[in-house]
DNA sequence: GATGAATGAGTATTCATTCAT
DNA sequence: CATGAATGAATACTCATTCAT
């Protein structure tokens, strides 16, 4: 028979990284980084667990590997228009695409928050991931590096923007503090909740906008 | 010197405990309860690692003793009138204690949310602490184990009552659950910033009882 | 029963660490550092392979542990008259001592060489342990540090002063380097032999020294 | 083009395996038996892991060829008149020889005090290779096989010889065990040092039959 | 012949827990 | 009461070897 060709490999390893990271970003995202173990990822996979270092190099460069895919992944739900302003229909199209990202990407939040909420790795994940080295060295370029700061300022202008409609009692930076708090909110709800999908998750949607519009 | 009476060394005893207990809240909401470890919390305590055995059985008692104290603790800060009914003064006192309840105790909510994001324990923990056994076994009676569902039903109660001033058009579920979703994030973004305390902090609460009073 | 006291803990410490080491360095000795197992180890020193991270935190440290105790003991060997000048008599007593001091630490000097013979951990090596860092940091005074280059003088000294009575034709850099091979040899022999300790040793030595003195 | 020719394999094979060696015993010199591994090796000759396995039956057997092809042309360095005699011109030239073969064979020597220094390879080796089995299975005749014997048996009757010029006084046997000495500590040094081929080397060289012809 | 994916036994290391003193 | 030495099961990781293609 003749040897499988080099694209077959790569087929091959391509295919059986995505297997391997996905069951895994489950498991982080059940029991947590630390808890989780190589040997239940390579059983819950299918694979022997010395073929998982043939595919990543270590725990944390899986991790690495997971978080690194999932932040490109998000960031591809927010390829709107970057003139850096948010007219109000971008504003409810925004939200309602945050919804839609947080439903698609429900285990990478859930790992996301795991690690932000240990305090030895929130210093580190923030820097290696949404500072700089691994995302560069990934193919990240520098201009999705600074994503989420353009969101943040598309997002401040926006309520300040508002501020010559409302008038001087209006105070943008308390508004839009309880549009954040709101969001994240919803946000930790939807993620930590089986029927986040349901009729009820839309209301309170449609709600968001109405009141932060 | 006098040798000590039994009820002197009832308190040692209780001193060190809560020691052990406060050391061991620290560590785990820092770390999380699987990066935590005994070793670390015995030193940091100032005792060996085997008179930590003397105080508590296990790592998993450990954990059980510091939520059950915890709990209890959280609790004493919603002691209102509990004839079921809530005045608007009240629901507004409800979320300045929720504020000052947050800052007393920003450990234990970082630990909590570390528990409830594995779902490994979610279950386990919901079923063990806010439903019955433990709690039972600790000296909570059953009264208590329903404070969350008293508490709940009250925040319905309020809401509902406010469809009759607001009429058809207000939908009683949506508003709380909004109010919900505001005090979580909220919440989250008091425990994991240092700054919780400041002037800031302050113009939320405001806004929050201002949008839901 | 009174629990020890701190003295007798640091015996046992001291005793067990002791043990552990010597069975550690006859192992590396036996198979070199990489073919060597903590498993071995543990086992022939009679404990569990947990107990030896109480005393070592890795199977490198324990090595770097090794060599400093065994290197401060050779140095031990030649505490002689330290005036940088080394008489005839001098000179037959340091190559006799260099004989006393390799049966005694015969192990060692296997290790030694094994060690040696690895280009990877070569350099590594010399810059860690005859270098510096560790044996400052391990109460070996830099003073100590410049041991060998000391005794490396003497012995030039030594030999270029040899040139004065023998005259022109004497090159004492050859007559060392020659010295320095038999030595060696000596040496690997010695180390390698199991009755380097026979009446033939002896006629070695003595031949050395006639030949070099 | 024409079809290889049942030659042209071989020849292609052979080939091959003698990269795969030279790739190989550069590895097993640098780092050790224990510490090389295949897949360094299979990329460094620029083969795959498992093709290593059509030319070697294992790590194990690819060592036994390596030292099997050394030994031999370790051994053909010294393809002298074999009449059991050496005269001093023949110790002189045995004595260059050694030299040369230091020089061209660096990697196996490093390679083969590796090897001896380990107790549990030593006696195993000395029996597979220089003993028996291996070399008989590998066309090495046992002829061969008393090759050291031989060339031991040579120098001894040389030192003997001389008894009967230097008179009483003499001590073959220590004598010759001073030359050995000394051929091993330079033979050492040659190979594990960079510079053993600059002028220095050869004032030993002579100074080595000076003392010893 | 040739490839590299796949395996599994083995290795260093960690850590909750026990126990003699 | 108090200590920390001691244990053993579990965990991340390595590597010679096999095998489908």
């Amino acid at each position: 028979m003749s040897p499988r060709t080099p694209k077959q490999f790569e087929e091959i390893r391509e295919e059986k990284r995505a297997l391997i990271m996905n069951i895994a970003l489950e498991h982080f995202a059940n029991v947590g980084y630390h808890a989780a173990t190589i040997n239940h990822i390579a059983r819950h996979a299918g694979i022997s667990k010395g073929l998982m270092y043939n595919y990543f190099d270590s725990k944390e460069q899986l991790l690495a590997a997971i978080i690194i895919r999932s932040v490109l992944d998000v960031y591809s739900y927010f390829d709107i228009n970057r003139d850096g302003y948010l007219t109000e229909e971008e504003f409810e199209y925004f939200v309602r695409r945050v919804n839609v990202m947080l439903k698609d990407n429900k285990s990478f939040w859930r790992l996301f928050f795991h690690l932000l909420m240990q305090n030895d790795v929130r210093e580190h994940f923030l820097k290696s991931f949404l500072g700089s080295d691994s995302l560069i060295h990934s193919g990240i370029d520098t201009k999705e590096d600074l994503f989420v700061k353009q969101i943040m300022k598309m997002i401040t202008d926006y309520f300040f923007r508002k501020k010559e409609k409302r008038g001087e009692d209006y105070d943008p930076m308390v508004d839009m503090n309880m549009f954040i708090i709101t969001l994240k909110g919803f946000a930790i709800t939807c993620i930590y909740t089986d029927d986040c999908e349901a009729e009820n998750n839309e209301k309170m949607i449609n709600r968001i906008i109405e009141k932060f519009k």
